[in-house]
DNA sequence: CACCTAAAAGGGAAAAACCCCCGGTATGCC
DNA sequence: GGCATACCGGGGGTTTTTCCCTTTTAGGTG
C-alpha cells in the first residue's frame, strides 16, 4: 500500500518525468497528472480519485496553482497540496501558503528532498525547506519588501487595468465606475506607491511583479 | 552500447527527473548533469566526457543556454545540442538555433517525443517539432514581430528616458533638445512600435526587454 | 542633381492626465 | 456613539500628452 500522488503541471514532459520519479519511491505512487488547475478540479469531483498529496506547479495557464489551491483546500481540506515551483518569488510563496499549501518546494531541490517532503507532508501535515523558511523570515524582518503595499482590492484591480493602453475613462467603464472615482483610485495608488505619474506606477507594478509581463 | 546524453538545467530536481527518464530509454544513457553553462564547458574540456547529445535548458544563471551553445558548437562541433525550454519565446528559439542547436523542444512535449527527438538528432543531425517550425514560419512571414523594431539610435535613447517618471519636457532637457523634437520622436516610436500611448510604449519596451527592469 | 532619411524645431488644438477641493454611504472597531 | 477606512461620486482647475500640420539642415545614394 502506498500513498497516492497527483501531479499538476502544464509542462507535460516534466509532469511525466516527476511522475516516474515519484513512482520510483516505495511509499508513493502516481497515476494521474493534470495540465492545469481547472482539469484538476474537474477530476477531483470524483472522490475515488482523491490522492493523499498533490504536487502543484504555481504558474499555469487556465487556472494557476494559487487559485486552484484555494478552491481545493476549501472543497477538500483532507487533500494536502505541496507547491512545486521554478521561482523563489516571495509573493508567490506567500500567496501559495496562504491559499493552503502545506509546503513549497523549489524545482532545484534534490530527489531525496522530494521524497522526504512528500513523506513528511502525509505524516506530519507540512514540510518546509530551510530555503523557503529563510525567505519567509526575510519577509517578516523586512515587510517593506513585501507584497501588497497596502493596496486595497479595488486599488489593485485598478492598477492591473492601468498597466495597459486604456485611458482612465475606459478603465472606469471596465470597472463600472465614474471616471471621477477612478481619479480617486489613481491618487490613492500614487500616494501609497510613492510615484509621480502613471508611468511610475506601471514601472513600480512591473518591478514588484504586481502585474504579469506579457 | 547506447548514446551518451548530458543534461544541463539549473533546476536539479528536473535535471534528475529527466535524467531518469532518459535512462529509461534503451538507446540512451545519462550519467552527467550540469546546473549551468559554465559547469558544462569546464567538464567538456575532458574529451572522455563528451556525450552524443546535450539536452540544454535555455535560461540558466551564470552562463545561459544560448551563450553556452555558441561556445560549445564552436569548440566541439561534433556534440549535438538539443534545446529544452519552458518558453516558446520566438527570440529565444531563434537565438538558440542560430547558436547551433539542432532542435528546440518545449517542456510540454511528451516522453515519446523526447525519445524520438534524441534519436533523430543523433541519427539525422536535427529534430524540429511542428510546434517550433510553426513559430519559425510565423517569424518569417511577420518579420515585424522580430527584434530590432527599426528604431534609430536617438529613438532608442528617447525610449529609455521615456521609461521613467520624467515628463517629455524633462526628457527634452536630458537630451538637449526642444520639447517639440521629443514630440517627433514620440510620434515616430508610437508608429514603429504600433502603440497608442506612452503606457503602451513602456509596456512594449519591458516586454521586449528594450529596457532593463529593476 | 534629385530623392530619401535622420534629426531638429515649431504652431495649434483637442484629449488625457493630474491635483486640489468637497460630499456621501457602509462597515467595523473601541 | 465616535472614529477610521473602503468605496463611490463630483467641481474646477492646471499641466501633460497626443495628434495634426509645416520647415530646415545635413548626409547618403541612385
Amino acid at each position: 500500500m502506498s500513498y497516492k500522488v497527483v501531479i499538476v503541471d502544464d509542462h507535460s514532459l516534466l509532469a511525466q518525468a516527476i511522475r516516474d520519479m515519484v513512482n520510483s519511491f516505495q511509499e508513493f505512487s502516481c497515476e494521474m497528472t493534470c495540465s492545469n488547475g481547472d482539469e484538476l478540479l474537474k477530476k477531483m469531483k470524483n472522490p475515488a480519485l482523491h490522492p493523499d498529496v498533490i504536487l502543484m506547479d504555481v504558474q499555469m495557464p487556465v487556472l494557476n496553482g494559487i487559485e486552484a489551491t484555494k478552491e481545493l483546500t476549501k472543497l477538500y481540506p483532507h487533500i494536502k497540496v505541496l507547491a512545486l515551483s521554478m521561482e523563489a518569488d516571495e509573493q508567490k510563496i506567500i500567496a501559495m501558503l496562504k491559499a493552503g499549501a502545506k509546503g513549497y518546494l523549489l524545482k532545484d531541490t534534490k530527489k531525496e528532498i522530494l521524497e522526504k517532503a512528500l513523506l513528511e507532508t502525509v505524516e506530519f501535515g507540512f514540510y518546509h525547506t530551510n530555503n523557503v523558511t529563510e525567505i519567509l523570515m526575510n519577509q517578516l524582518k523586512n515587510p517593506d519588501s513585501g507584497n501588497h503595499f497596502d493596496l486595497t482590492d479595488r486599488e489593485l484591480e485598478f492598477l492591473h487595468h492601468a498597466c495597459s493602453e486604456m485611458t482612465y475613462k475606459e478603465i472606469a467603464e471596465k470597472m463600472f465606475l465614474s471616471p471621477k472615482t477612478v481619479d480617486n483610485y489613481r491618487d490613492a495608488v500614487f500616494t501609497k506607491l510613492n510615484v509621480k505619474n502613471r508611468i511610475g506606477m506601471v514601472l513600480f507594478a512591473m518591478k514588484h511583479s504586481l502585474v504579469e509581463i506579457e
